[in-house]
DNA sequence: TCAAAAGTGTTCGTTTTACACCCATGT
DNA sequence: ACATGGGTGTAAAACGAACACTTTTGA
C-alpha cells in the first residue's frame, strides 16, 4: 500500500478493466442492478456470457466536464512511481482491486478534459480480471460498476439491426470496423459511438478508449495462442469444454465462428490445449470432453 | 515557426523519422559520408534500396548518460500545444522538416534517460518522408544523419551468417522477430539490440523506439492496402515499375517476397494501383510496365 | 546470341468454408 | 422418441508456394 501524496496533476492513468460473466452468475452474485448498464431489469432472454468493463461515477469535482456520467478509473501518477507501478496502484486504491494480471500500455490521450483549466495527458493501460476478483469490490462508496461490451445478445441484436455479422470484423456496443469491401481500395472502415445515434456510453473521451484498448483485447485471440497466457488470467476454470472457450471467445471478438471450425483449430497439433479425458454432463446433449491449458498463465511479475 | 518556450521538461517526444532512398542517390546526393551509418567508405557491393532513421547527435548537456552517442530527434512538449502539434513543431525546429506526412503515436517509454535527477516520460512518435524532403536538412550545424535499419545487402548478409530469411518475420539491424516455431505453443521471439553481440546503435533508449516503430511501420505493408495512402507520402513518383515497389516492400519488412506472388498480388482485382499504359526500359531486361497508385496519399490535414 | 529482367501458366498441397450426418445424454 | 448439444467426414473453393517457361529489350 502506497500513501502517495506526491504526485504529477498533470499525468494521468485511466484503466479499461475487462471482464467476461456469464448472465447467471452476475445475476446471483451481483444484488445491485444499477450496478450494471444496460441494466437487467425487465430484459427478457438470456445474455450468455458478456463481456465488461469497470467503471465508476465521474468525480463532479475532478471532472466538471463529466459530471452525472460514469467514467474509467484513474488517477495521477506518483512522482516516485513507474506507470506500470501508477497502474497497479490506482486499481488497488480506487477498486481495491490487486491486479495479479497482465497490463498493457494503450497509449496517450490528449483531449481537453478533467479541469479545463489544467491541461492533462492521459495515458490509458488495459488489462482482464477474472470475474471473481473483480466480483468482490463492485458497489460500495465508490459504486464501482460494469459497463456491457459486447455479449451473446448484443450481437443477436446487432444482426437482427445490420444484416449479418460476417460483413464486420468484430461489434461492440463502444463502436465496429467494417471489412475492407474487397472491392473498395481503402481499409477499415471504424465506427465508434460519437459517430452513432446512440451517441457516447462514458463521460470524457472514455469511450475512444474502450473501443482501442477492445481493439487490442481481440488481438489476444488470434492466431493459435493461448489467449489466457497472454492477458494472465484463467477465466474458466481448471478444465472446460471448448464450446465454452468459443463462447469466451465469439463475446471477446464480437464475431461468431463456426463451431466445427473452432473445435478443429483448437485441436489441432500446435494447440494450447489437452485434453484432460474426463467429460461433463451438466448440460443437455452429449457429454462433452474437458481439456485444460497446456500451460497455466504465468504469474504476473512486478 | 512557434517560439514555444514555454515548456514542460519533464515530458520530452522523440520521433522516429523513416526514408528510403537507393544507393545511388545518397551517394550523389550526400557529400559527407559521415551522416550516413554504417557508413559508406569502402564500402563494396551495390546496396540498392535502404532504410533509414534520421538521428543527431545526443546533446551531451541534455542527455549526460548518453553522451557522444547519437539519439533520435527529440524535444519537450510546449505547454500550449497538443502532442501531434509537438512532433510537428519538433521536426519543424531540429530538423528544418515540414512533416506533411502523417505521423503516429508509438507509445511512452519510462526508462531512466537524460538528467539522472529529473523525471522524463518520452513520448515516441513515428512517420516516413520522402527522402528528397529530408535530403536538404542534413548534415548543417545540427549533423543531422541517418542511421541504416535495413537493406537489400544487409538482408544478403543476415541470410549468409543466420541461414534462410524465412524464419524470420522480419530481420532489421535493429532487432528481429522469429517465426513461431509451428511446434513450440509460443509466440514470436524477438531479439533486441540489447541482446546482440553488436551491442546497441544508439543512445538511451532509442534503440527500442526505432525497432517498435519499425514493427509498426511494417504493417503499413501487409494485406493489399496502399502502404503510401497510410504513410502519407508518396516516395516512388508518379510512376513506377512493381519490381521498385517490390524492393521497397523488401526493404521496410525485412524480408524477401517471391516476385511472381508479389506481382499476382499487387495486381489482383482489389489492387489499389493502376497500370499508366506506358513503360519504362531505362534499366536493362525487358520493358516494364509502369504502374501508379489508384488514389494519391491524402495531404496531411492538421 | 546472350544476359537480364519482365511477365505468364500450371501444378500441388494446404487451409478455409460449408454442409451434412452421426453420437450420447436427459427427459 | 426426441430435443439438445457434442463431435466427425467430406467435398468444393480459395489460397499460397514453387517452378518452369516465354517475352522483350540492350549490349
Amino acid at each position: 500500500m502506497n500513501m502517495t501524496t506526491d504526485i504529477y496533476s498533470d499525468k494521468a492513468l485511466d484503466l479499461v478493466i475487462f471482464t467476461v460473466v456469464d448472465e447467471a452468475t452476475l445475476r446471483s452474485k451481483v444484488w445491485d442492478d444499477e450496478l450494471i448498464s444496460p441494466s437487467y431489469a425487465g430484459q427478457k432472454g438470456s445474455y450468455g456470457l458478456s463481456l465488461f468493463a469497470v467503471t465508476v461515477p465521474a468525480d463532479t469535482a475532478l471532472y466538471p466536464l463529466a459530471s452525472g456520467q460514469r467514467v474509467l478509473p484513474g488517477g495521477y501518477l506518483g512522482k516516485s512511481e513507474s506507470l506500470e507501478q501508477a497502474s497497479h496502484r490506482i486499481a488497488q486504491d480506487r477498486l481495491g482491486l490487486s491486479l495479479k494480471t497482465k497490463i498493457r500500455q494503450l497509449g496517450i490521450f490528449d483531449d481537453p478534459k478533467r479541469d479545463p483549466n489544467d491541461r492533462v495527458l492521459s495515458f490509458a493501460y488495459w488489462g482482464m480480471v477474472n470475474f471473481e476478483d473483480i466480483r468482490k469490490f463492485l458497489g460500495g462508496k465508490e459504486r464501482v460498476g460494469l459497463e456491457l461490451i459486447c455479449s451473446q445478445l448484443f450481437m443477436d441484436k446487432f444482426e437482427r439491426e445490420n444484416g449479418t455479422l460476417d460483413k464486420f470484423d468484430g461489434v461492440s456496443r463502444f463502436g465496429n470496423r467494417k471489412m475492407p469491401d474487397a472491392k473498395r481500395k481503402v481499409g477499415h472502415d471504424k465506427t465508434l459511438t460519437s459517430q452513432t445515434k446512440s451517441g457516447r456510453i462514458l463521460g470524457l473521451d472514455h469511450d475512444d478508449m474502450v473501443f482501442y484498448a477492445w481493439r487490442q483485447l481481440r488481438h489476444a485471440f488470434d492466431g493459435r495462442l493461448d489467449p489466457f497466457r497472454y492477458l494472465g488470467i484463467n477465466p474458466l476454470g481448471e478444465e472446460f469444454r471448448l464450446s465454452d472457450l468459443q463462447e469466451f471467445t465469439e463475446v471477446c471478438r464480437g464475431e461468431r465462428v463456426q463451431r466445427d471450425a473452432f473445435r478443429r483449430m483448437m485441436l489441432a497439433e500446435t494447440s494450447y490445449l489437452s485434453s484432460t479425458g474426463r467429460t461433463d454432463s451438466k448440460r443437455p446433449g452429449k457429454p462433452a470432453n474437458l481439456y485444460e491449458l497446456s500451460a497455466p498463465p504465468p504469474a504476473h511479475e512486478q
